[in-house]
DNA sequence: GTGGTTGCAAAGGCTTTGCAGGCAC
DNA sequence: GTGCCTGCAAAGCCTTTGCAACCAC
């Protein structure tokens, strides 16, 4: 059922998104862990990727239309999309707390959790266009 | 260039999308506006879908993997997606203002606006599993 | 009449899946 | 040895697109 066997494979992932700096998609971490790997297919990236999901390792993120981009940073923190270039940038500020908010006017509902995103221009895009 | 005739089929998936209640996909709202104009294909949904956002008049809720889906409601409102039905729920509720605590941590970026999102079990599947 | 718009069908991109063989345990 | 995991390739799903005909203006 659940993925348990520590296979060269998942290793391999497992280092590459740790590694990870970039919000990256399954296409990069693919490319990159045949470099590890040579022979891994996609396949086994995305079903490595969905069991790191499902136990909480990593973070999807899902832009309408777009590839789902995966996050391993483990501080709580935000994400700011920049609409100039499409880069993720991490946030990491504390935000007032909007569970309590929600469930305050909507006791009926059994709300668990809130999800924010920012969106904006990235200081590298603000500086680029303000040449 | 910009969509601006009024064709019976854009009058068509206006009137669907404006009397839907149910944050519908393009799948949805073709197989009503169907029974309006027969003989519409599924493309030109999609297309004026795409003018219908783009104008403002509709706002796109994409979840990873899951057809988009459409919202046309007026009111400045959040959403609580049902984990346990899938459902999307508008919750009027006023939150704390997010931009600002963003901008304050991050002046460097020039972020524009924060989206958010609730996560929990809707009222009615609340009541189901209760039982 | 003109050019935006449509229908059709094919293609596109991302992701999932069936299956037989392989490997961690 | 067992059954989870892998590679491969095909299929699935949602969405976009090229093109000729069409119709709102």
């Amino acid at each position: 059922m659940a993925m348990k066997r520590l296979t060269r494979q998942r290793k391999a992932v497992l280092e590459v998104v740790q590694r990870a700096r970039n919000h990256p998609d399954a296409a990069w971490i693919y490319q990159e862990v045949r470099k590890l790997v040579p022979t891994i297919s996609l396949g086994t990236v995305y079903r490595t990727l969905d069991a790191l999901v499902e136990e909480g390792y990593l973070v999807p993120i899902s832009r309408g239309g777009e590839a789902t981009r995966y996050d391993a940073n483990r501080k709580p923190h935000y994400h700011l999309i920049c609409t100039s270039c499409g880069e993720i940038v991490d946030l990491e500020v504390e935000l007032p707390e909007l569970v309590g908010a929600a469930r305050a006017a909507y006791p009926e509902h059994e709300i668990r959790a809130a999800h924010v995103e920012f969106e904006g221009v990235c200081a590298a895009c603000r500086d680029r266009l303000a040449s």
